[in-house]
RNA sequence: GGGCUCGUAGUCCAGUGGUUAAGACGCCGCCUUCACACGGCGGAGACCCGAGGUUCGACUCCUCGCGGGCCCACCA
């Protein structure tokens, strides 16, 4: 074979490892068991290359288990409850989730992912994932939704979750409840109203951009060290135009500088108003209703919608002259990123898992974990120490788990499903036994499960797929692979589920990924700065795509640039050609000598003693997470000294060496290729594979390099200085080569050499080798010099 | 505003309390019987973001800046 053909090579493999189930979990063996928590991918589109970056880094670390001997538990999943997928089955089939039942909805989005995730997947298998496709879960999918309904029922059974009144993100153009990944920033022009208050018959100026929540204010508060308003402290102040009174506070969350340094809190105005609510036990007002109009206390201005009650009050306070200023600002707001219309705080009964309490241990159980790099942990530990609120686990969305949950009609208990009846439809299917009160007239609970809820429980997701007798050597799991943003998101909650519902952590060891940037930012869809790894994949082959992946640190961020992807498919070709080189050598397995020769040349020892030192640094580097440094010791080791010196050196025997020599020769070749292929098989699964296959499959015992052992070091009598020896030689080369370049003659010219006697002496055993690799006619003793014949 | 992180040749990145600061891409020059021109060899190219400090000595440790990024918070 004269080239190698990725497009089909790599086809062809992915058939291979698929076909002889390469990567299968094996339940029977007796290995030790090494299992992932594959993140499952959410179902939005198509794999985007961050994906392609921080899959392909776990990847390395799951290959080099495998090959170190353990039974490798790598399931895949796909994240496809949420609402990403409700958004992209709306927009493909061009639909709106509102306009369909539940049951109907959820249908729509199973039927579309049926059609849709083998195509999705596929793009993982092309980039050489190696995980056992068949351990498979959807978290929308029957199985997902039952264990995501028994950890409610669980946490319930623990006193963890609660149902009660709170401020929910309410869009009042929809009428929905929103979470907060449905939020955006947006900047709108508003007015800033600078009002009168009255306190012991004193003006005092306050600014807001809500006039029309001064029915719902509760207090004013001040800054503790702002003496304007000291005076101020527990005196009553009159609210303008309604005329009631509130008390005058201080508190640390004000800000001096804005508007005139005093504010008025008004229950549901932002989050600081529901905190100093909290905090203070302020009385809760509702000004605005779920139907985003004016509520009872808004007396006059009552059912006026929000934008009308504003325009009408700011007038009337202009009319009583307790308007004082009103100045045009520019601010950031959220909105609904549907509708564009601002976001409202609306009292609703909502569920939450009770777990405040708990912050101290979630500290501790961060510290149980093994963090590499280590300092992702205090994104961890810092997230935890700014918890406020427990966690909402509510979404008044369609596309979701439901909550196993109805509500007596009669006397309002909650009434949970029976473990055996999971997963249950709350809309569809009925409680199996009558209320308490004898009542068999359920309301359902309409709401979903926020999607973090059931993708924290990833980890039973995997494992109970298999038989019950295996699952309890599968947890807890060895490693989590993730990236850095969602660390106070799925990290955080799978721990904290973990530990509520088993006491204990969900895994032992966690490696953070860093992203792909494009010109210093995130590469995001919304940015419209995406490379689309199938196209690099098509262009240079998936190894050069990990080859790239693999240069770059764990939790790095790595500048995208089509260059670096060039130097992996650079690997691929010449590794090629060197194999090709030395099978051009190797005709057929009688000139395979797998045997370590009894007398060996010093030069093929030296080159062990060597290739020793790199698989050892590879096999440390690999121990603690550090693959880019096992990729490039293998990279430089098979480009500078195997590629650039060893196989010019092993020339002359193998051309024209005596029958011994020209066998020591292979033997070493032979044997240190197998060597390299398997130290960048963790890297670039494709060529090794392939080369593995043509030339070493009969040999060997495994049927896949994947599945062969990783390299053990060369058993050779090694010596002090045998780096030393070996450096100086490479560098006598090269101060050769130098010469030839300057004086613009070829490579292969014939020279006279002269070098120091005492250099002479060194090289002892490999002055032959140097001769035919300079082609020199004679080396002499004396002052380096390079003459030219 | 808070936390974390990064800042090394035109570009992407290694790196260590004392090194001739590594490699790759790009650039320049030379080299084609004998694995590879999808190549080889050689070369040019870095006051290691800035200012202080610790030290006999710092690109490497500390402090403070400046700049990029991510997450969180704020958005009266």
């Amino acid at each position: 074979m004269d080239s190698y053909d990725f497009k089909e090579a790599e086809k062809r493999i992915i058939k291979f490892w698929e076909r002889e189930k390469i990567y299968k979990f094996d339940a029977k063996s007796k290995k030790k068991i090494y299992s992932i928590d594959t993140p499952p991918p959410t179902v939005s589109g198509k794999m985007h290359i961050g994906h392609a970056f921080s899959y392909a880094q776990q990847d390395f670390i799951v290959r080099y288990k495998r090959m170190k001997g353990f039974n490798i538990f790598y399931p895949f999943g796909t994240d496809d409850n949420g609402l990403p997928t409700e958004r992209l089955v709306e927009k493909t089939k061009g639909i709106r989730a509102k306009d369909f039942s539940r049951e109907e909805f959820i249908k729509i989005c199973t039927n579309f992912l049926k059609e849709e995730l083998p195509a999705f997947i596929q793009d993982w298998k092309n980039i050489g994932i190696s995980s056992d496709f068949d351990i498979y879960y959807s978290t929308i999918n029957e199985h997902c939704r039952r264990i995501s309904q028994w950890s409610f029922l669980d946490l319930h059974k623990k006193g963890r979750v609660y149902r009660k009144d709170a401020p929910a993100m309410w869009c009042p153009e929809c009428q929905t409840g929103i979470s907060q990944v449905e939020c955006q920033d947006k900047i709108l022009k508003s007015k800033f109203v600078h009002l009168v208050f009255r306190v012991d018959g004193k003006d005092i100026i306050i600014a807001t951009t809500r006039p029309e929540l001064l029915p719902a204010c509760v207090a004013v508060f001040y800054h503790p060290s702002d003496k304007r308003y000291k005076a101020l402290k527990g005196r009553m102040a009159e609210v303008p135009l309604f005329k009631f009174k509130v008390p005058v506070m201080e508190d640390e969350r004000v800000s001096m500088d804005k508007g005139t340094g005093i504010v008025m809190c008004c229950t549901f105005g932002d989050q600081t108003d529901m905190e100093w609510q909290k905090a203070y036990n302020l009385a809760i007002k509702e000004a605005i209703s779920k139907n985003g109009r004016m509520a009872e206390i808004a007396g006059q201005y009552k059912g006026m919608r929000i934008k009308e009650a504003r325009a009408n009050i700011t007038e009337d306070l202009k009319k009583q002259g307790v308007l004082v200023k009103e100045e045009g600002i520019e601010h950031a707001v959220n909105v609904h990123e549907r509708c564009g219309t601002e976001i409202e705080f609306v009292k609703s009964k909502q569920w939450f898992v009770r777990y405040l309490d708990l912050k101290e241990k979630m500290l501790e159980w961060g510290n149980e974990l093994k963090w590499h790099p280590s300092h992702m942990k205090h994104r961890y530990d810092n997230w935890i120490r700014g918890l406020q609120w427990d966690w909402l686990i509510s979404r008044q969305r369609y596309f979701g788990v439901p909550f196993p949950v109805w509500y007596c009609k009669k006397c309002n208990e909650v009434v949970l499903a029976d473990e055996t009846q999971l997963p249950v439809d709350p809309v569809k299917d009925k409680p199996k036994k009558k209320c308490k009160c004898g009542s068999a007239d359920f309301e359902p609970e309409n709401d979903v499960l926020d999607t973090w809820f059931t993708s924290s429980m990833t980890p039973q997701l995997a494992i109970q797929l298999m038989p019950k007798n295996m699952q309890e050597s599968l947890f807890p799991m060895s490693l989590r692979p993730q990236a850095h943003e969602i660390i106070t998101f799925w990290l955080f909650n799978t721990v904290v589920k973990s530990n509520l519902h088993y006491s204990k952590n969900p895994f032992s060891d966690v490696i953070i990924s860093g992203f792909v940037t494009l010109h210093g930012e995130k590469m995001a869809k919304s940015k419209g700065n995406v490379i689309e790894p199938q196209a690099v994949v098509e262009k240079y082959s998936a190894d050069a795509l990990r080859f790239w992946a693999a240069s770059s640190k764990l939790g790095e961020d790595m500048e995208y640039r089509e260059n670096e992807i060039v130097a992996g498919k650079k690997f691929v070709t010449k590794i090629f050609n060197a194999a090709r080189f030395i099978f051009m050598n190797i005709k057929n397995d009688k000139d395979k000598k797998t045997r370590q020769p009894k007398k060996m040349e010093e030069i093929d020892r030296l080159f062990l003693s060597r290739l020793n030192e790199v698989i050892e640094n590879s096999t440390n580097a690999f121990d603690s997470y550090e693959y880019s440094k096992a990729k490039s010791e293998a990279d430089y080791f098979f480009w500078h000294v195997f590629c650039d010196n060893y196989l010019e050196l092993v020339k002359r025997r193998t051309y024209s060496g005596t029958k011994e020599e020209k066998e020591n020769a292979l033997y070493t070749l032979h044997s240190s290729l197998l060597a390299i292929l398997k130290l960048m098989a963790p890297f670039t699964p494709f060529i090794t594979e392939e080369l593995y296959q043509q030339h070493y499959k009969n040999q060997e015992k495994e049927k896949s390099i994947h599945l062969a052992g990783w390299p053990e070091k060369f058993r050779i009598a090694e010596k002090k200085d045998d780096a030393d020896k070996f450096n100086l030689l490479i560098e006598i080369i090269s101060k050769v080569r130098q010469a030839k370049s300057e004086a613009n003659k070829s490579i292969k010219a014939e020279i006279i050499l002269t070098i120091e006697k005492e250099t002479k002496d060194k090289l002892k055993g490999i002055m032959q080798d140097l001769t035919s690799v300079i082609n020199a006619k004679e080396i002499k003793e004396g002052e380096f010099k390079v003459e030219f014949i």
